[in-house]
DNA sequence: CGAGCGCTTGATTGAGTTCAAAAATCGTGG
DNA sequence: CCACGATTTTTGAACTCAATCAAGCGCTCG
């Protein structure tokens, strides 16, 4: 139980095996499957979500039943709706595994114990948050200022690996196009990278 | 001095006179003219600013030379670049001035001072930080989502005063149009307005 | 082994861009 | 207070990137 997360703590604050016992007390770890859903739309998001396995993702669905990828979260990240959780108000995501998961629940009772307990964890979970914080000012930059393209080039150097874990449809709604758009995309570049080579 | 932000800053944490001095020690506020700049791209952001009158902005320019908004800030908001404050970081953004404005420059030291010396400032700060975040998921959502059109209904009822402070080719920069795209939407909001209003 | 899912490809459509120019508005100095 | 130049907004026409619709291919997993 919680190896993954022993060992990724403690990569950030030292804390002794009794501690990390105490502070997990009403944690838990459980194993999901491909495609369960781990929160709903307008559901209250209790959990903050470390990934120790697998691959989870937040979206959104419009009114016309399109979904839009808001994050990915391999091994050693963190998923969540922080506004949901912070706030207790109603979530505007779903986050759901993309594989088979093995994943971390860490509610309200183990930050309040991290905080008070741990030395440093404040100061750790005050550089998630600005983590968070950058990422999605890229984002927002990257889809107010780049091309389908650009932004496919963006992700292939952000998830270098996520790029053959995941189906392309899901590339596509993380990029704000269709899949056949990143069809082409991928087209173009493999056309153009095989002239580069080929000189 | 500081009037404003003294005003702002006792609507969400107890301070006494003689503290509120101490905390602005090395602080400074600087009335600077619209078109200003306060930060510039690949500087490091030393200061958070609050606005105390006028309005601020932060944007991004790309490598054809256009200007992307990524936030508004008019009185009583914060803006600054927050990775770079908090990493010591050069920025990706330039922060200036969309009108007169009255700003307050709060560095380091006072974040130091005020998180031990404030019973409550971490939270009110930690509050702030996760609103900026859900401003952000808001808005990458948005961006992935809706359509132009949309975005701007959505930009009018969450900056309703400003859509009548600040030139129409900005609110074109901050929805990620171009200013005759967004001239033409409002031209189809009247049409179809003013039809609804006629039955 | 076949049904379904994911990916590709083609043809068409459409939202938004670009370029150009006119019309409206703003600000400043006389 | 008006006039003039500059900036902003609007409008038009052509164009472009990506979306949509539709069909076919290839895998895999049940």
């Amino acid at each position: 139980m919680f190896n993954e997360f022993l060992l990724y703590i403690r990569q950030k604050v030292s804390v002794s095996d009794e501690q990390f016992a105490g502070l997990m007390a009403t944690a838990s770890e459980k194993m999901v499957k491909k495609g369960s859903l781990l929160l709903q739309q307008g559901d209250v998001c209790s959990s903050t979500f470390f990934v120790a396995s697998g691959l989870l993702r937040s979206y959104t669905i419009d009114k016309s039943g399109k979904e839009h990828i808001i994050q990915f979260a391999p091994e050693d990240w963190w998923i969540s709706d922080r506004n949901s959780f912070y706030f207790q108000q109603p979530s505007m995501f779903f986050i759901d595994a993309a594989e088979d998961s093995k994943v971390v629940y860490l509610n309200h009772d183990f930050f309040e114990k991290a905080e008070t307990r741990l030395p440093g964890f404040t100061t750790f979970n005050s550089m998630a948050l600005h983590n968070s914080i950058r990422f999605m000012q890229r984002r927002v930059n990257l889809l107010l200022a780049a091309t389908a393209e650009e932004r496919y080039l963006d992700f292939i150097t952000l998830y270098p690996n996520l790029t053959l874990r995941v189906p392309q449809w899901m590339i596509a709604s993380y990029l704000g196009i269709t899949p056949e758009s990143l069809s082409r995309v991928r087209k173009e570049l493999a056309k153009r990278h095989f002239k580069s080579e080929a000189k």
